[in-house]
Parts: structure tokens; sequence; C-alpha cells
RNA sequence: GGCGACAUAGCCAAGUGGUAAGGCACGAGUCUGCAAAACUCUGAUUCCCCAGUUCAAAUCUGGGUGUCGCCUCCA
């Protein structure tokens, strides 16, 4: 398998430290609002790398963090704190923001067939981790404390700047307004693991410590969880491409000066969804949600496709255009499925070449669009039913869009459908257009048509008979 | 100011030196009283521009242009 990989920004071949087990690591949210779709595309391209290693037979074991402490809008000292935030805007405390924002985040990946990660570690139960490696960081002298704060001192590493050739006097400090220097700092690109002299004395959830009651920096959390249930060797660390610096930066050097060798072998990094105005944000106000979606009538699943069709290593700009034009692509797609028997028994012999080809769109940096066009290519094959059948299966394994599990929900829609009231009189209005047909009545037969459309009723006239359903 | 990514038909998009996949839309046809659906067919002499390397370039190199991202909020 073929991963490109952020530390050397090459593709390289994929084999993990031991055999074909991989301990995989994902950025979670900072749970102080919903996720919006932008979000959530790097969730569902993660979601698409755990299940295809799967799928080639390794053995994952992903770990996920839930910040709920510590991310404020500065590593320096200064900045809000977002989870204070969000508790101030909803009259909540910090605990209650937590749990509301991390159910609505999984009850979001659940909608669009996100599979929970094996382990899921919220930062605030990991401050004895934090407080352990900051000691350690303090004793080997890799840290150092200022103004109350501990601080990780850049100066001390031989390479700081790991994904890309910057350095230290081309770092803009304060490219953003809302960013201050950090007078403590001893470098530009040191950042606090531990805060004691927040300029927030009503900071909710504070702790003892070495260094006295604070809270910790929002880098080591990654540091910590991963160490805790990945153990000292990481495969993959996957998340979004903002967090590549300084977010991961600083944990890579956290890490490998606390276990004091190489830890983590790749970085996958998503790239942005953004808008016809740039990157989809937060903190522009106004974001795209799961909700909304499902409000203007899109099936989640519409929105995973959208993403898979493009590679994750590409911008993806996000239009309602686009959207419908993936809508409209799944339904097709679906109802096709939908027509293949059920019957018979796949005949695995000439199935192997189209499993193979999958295995080379998604083996070879997860090309997820490639990956789509091998369903249509199934679709369309010299194949009997059950065998193209076993296929998608097989492919939704790792696409997961309900290729044909979706036929059941549908057909469980219609049997409800039987049990609406208003069944009697559509069925009585098309028994009645049907004569009108035979008689040629033409006006009062589209009349009807017309009625039954006022009542949201979609007619077909199929050579099998007719098939109706509401809109 | 520094670092990085991207640019392929109306739209989404694959493609990593060998002569442009796939999907959606559009158009044509079959079917149909009509409509819808379904099925069949159709689309880039060309890959942002200009040079260069090569027998051969969307793919490599150099130089432009444009869009986007990061440089202590973000996935």
């Amino acid at each position: 398998m073929i991963l490109y990989n952020s530390l050397g920004q090459t593709r390289q071949e994929f084999i993990p430290f031991n055999g074909n087990k991989v301990n995989m690591y994902t950025c979670g949210p900072t749970v102080y609002h919903y996720a919006h779709i932008g979000n959530l595309r790097t969730y569902i391209m993660e979601d698409v790398l755990e299940k295809y290693l799967r799928f080639a037979g390794y053995d994952v074991k992903r770990v996920m963090n839930i910040t709920d402490v510590g991310h404020l809008t500065s590593d320096a000292d200064t900045g809000e704190d977002k989870m204070l935030k969000g508790a101030k805007r909803e009259h909540k405390t910090v605990l209650e923001i937590a749990k509301f924002y991390t159910d609505a985040f999984f009850s979001d990946c659940e909608k669009l067939n996100i599979k929970r990660p094996d382990v899921v570690e919220p930062a605030t139960n990991c401050i004895d981790e934090f407080i352990h490696m900051i000691e350690v960081l303090l004793d080997k002298g890799y840290a150092y404390i200022a103004g109350g704060n501990v601080y990780f001192d850049t100066s001390k590493l031989d390479e700081y700047y790991v994904f890309g050739n910057m350095n230290e006097d081309d770092l803009a400090v304060g490219v953003r307004d809302s960013v201050e220097e950090d007078e403590n700092k001893k470098n530009k690109a040191d950042f606090v693991l531990w805060f004691t002299k927040s300029k927030f004395d009503d900071q909710e959830l504070k702790w003892d410590s070495p260094w006295g009651i604070g809270y910790p920096g929002w880098h080591i959390e990654c540091s910590c969880i991963s160490n805790k249930h990945n153990g000292e060797y990481l495969d993959i660390h996957c998340g979004g491409i903002d967090n590549a610096f300084p977010h991961h930066t600083n944990e890579i050097a956290q890490s490998e000066a606390f276990l004091g060798h190489k830890w983590c072998k790749y970085w996958f990094h998503v790239l942005h969804l953004n808008d016809n105005t740039g990157k989809m944000s937060k903190s522009k106000g106004d974001f795209l949600t799961v909700s909304l979606l499902e409000s203007k009538g899109y099936n989640p699943l519409v929105y995973r496709m959208f993403c898979l069709q493009s590679h994750y290593r590409k911008p993806l700009t996000f239009s309602y255009e686009s959207l419908d034009n993936t809508a409209k692509a799944y339904d097709k797609l679906i109802k096709k499925i939908s027509k293949l028997s059920k019957e018979g028994t796949p005949d695995l012999e000439s199935a192997k070449p189209y499993i193979d080809s999958f295995n080379d769109a998604l083996g070879n940096d997860i090309n997820t669009s490639l990956g789509i066009t091998c369903v249509y290519d199934v679709l369309k094959a010299e194949l009997d039913d059950a065998t193209k059948l076993y296929l998608i299966n097989e492919f939704d394994k790792v696409l997961s869009l309900n290729l044909t599990a979706e036929q059941e929900e549908k057909a469980l829609a219609d049997n409800n459908g039987t049990e609406n009231p208003l069944n009697a009189e559509v069925e009585e209005l098309i028994a009645q257009r049907t004569a009108a047909r035979a008689a040629k009545d033409w006006a009062k037969a589209d009349a009807i048509r017309d009625k039954l459309k006022e009542m949201k009723v979609v007619i077909k006239d199929t050579k099998d008979g007719i098939e109706w359903h509401f809109e």
C-alpha cells in the first residue's frame, strides 16, 4: 500500500512498525460547538483509511482524543479558552458543554457511517499522564518555567520544522489580530505545556500540579493520549492539514523528547473543504452542519459520497450544485444496485480481478474517486448478480455508502407507506386513472395525475405495472 | 515577508513519460397517448500560459499567471 507521508512530503510504501498491527491516532474534536461538514470531511477520509487498512488485512487500533480542556485560541498565555467560551455562550458548565457536543459529534459521525474509534479518550481523563510527561520533559531539559507557566523549549531540538522548510526567523508572530506575543517565551516557536498564570480567573477546570494549580496546554494531550493507548511507536497520525503546524509539529517535539526515539512513522493530513469564500470555519459564524443538510432533504451519505469522489489531498469546494450532482448520482447508483437479484451464489474466481482493481485504487494513497468507479465497473461487468452484489458489499465495507443496505430501508419505507391512511384514496385514484387510460380519455387521466401530484404522489407507468410513491 | 498545495469538458473528477477513466448535467435515439423512469449513443485533437528536456509531456525542468491554505483559533 502506498501512502503520502507529510513527513518527507512523498508517497511511500506503508510498512508498520510491527507486522500487520497498525497503531493509528486521530486528532479528535474540540467539543465546544457542532462539527461543520468541513471538519467531518477529515473524519470521513480518515474513516476510509482505517477501513481500508482493515480491508487489506491489517489489525488496526485507532485512538481519538476529545479536547475538553485547554484549547486556547493561542499557544501563548493569551487568548480565550474555547470550551469556556462555549460554556459562557450557552450558560452551561464546561463539562455539560463537553458532553453535549461530544454526543452531537458522534451522532453526526453515525449518520455519515464513520466508525467510532476503538479508544475515545477525553483530555480531562488524563491529567496525571500530562503532568508526568511534563515532569519528564523538565527533567530532561526540554522544558522551562517562566512566568509561572511551563514551556517547551524548541531550541533544544535538532529539528523542529519537520513538515516544511520553515525557519524561526520567518515565523510571523501575530499574523492574526487576536494573537499577541507571549513575553515569557525564549523562542518564538515555544509553546505552553502547563498554565498556572492564565489571565482567565474564571477557568472552571483546574488541577493541582507540581507547578501550581492550573490546566494543561493543548498539544500535550495528543502526545500523552497516544502514548497511553498506542504505546511508544505510532504508525499513522491523522488530522486536518491546518493542524500540521504547529499542533503536530509540537506533538512530535514533545513525544520524541519524552521517549528519546522516533515516534510516528506516517502523517496523514486531509485538506480542507472550502466554499466559494474560502475555508469553512466555525469562527466565521454561519457554518454547515449535517443537521442543516438533512433539513434541506439531503441524505448525509450523499455528503460522504461527495467527499469520496474527490481525493483527500486536494482542496474540495462545496456548493449545493455539486452536492445535487452527487445526490442524483447516488440515487441512480442505489437504484441500479437494488435491481440486482439476490439469488444465487457469488463466483469468487471471476470476482477476483475486481477486488484487485479496488485494492489498486484504495491502496494507491486512498484513491476513493477510483474506488467509486470500481462500483460502476462492477455494475457494467459481465458477471452474474450474485457476484456483483458480493463485490459491491465488499467495496462498501470501505466506502460505507449503504450501497446495498439502502434497498432494505427503501423496502421498509414502502411497507410503511402501505399503512398510510391516504393509501386507499391513492389506490382508488390510480384505478380511476387506469380506467380512463384504457378508455383513452387522456384528459381525465392527466387530471387525475395532477391531483395525485398535489397529494405529493409521484406515479410512473412501467412495463410491469404502475409504480408510485410519496415524494 | 516566509512555507506549502492546487489548476484537466457546463459541473465534480481520475490520471506520477507512451498518446485524455468514471459520474452528473446537456443533446440524440429506443420505449411511451403524453409525462416520468429505463436502456443505447454522443462530448476535450487537448489538460492555466510561455519556454526547455525527450522518439514521446496533462505528467519532468525553468519562468509566469490564478486560486487556496499555513506561519500560535480551526479538521
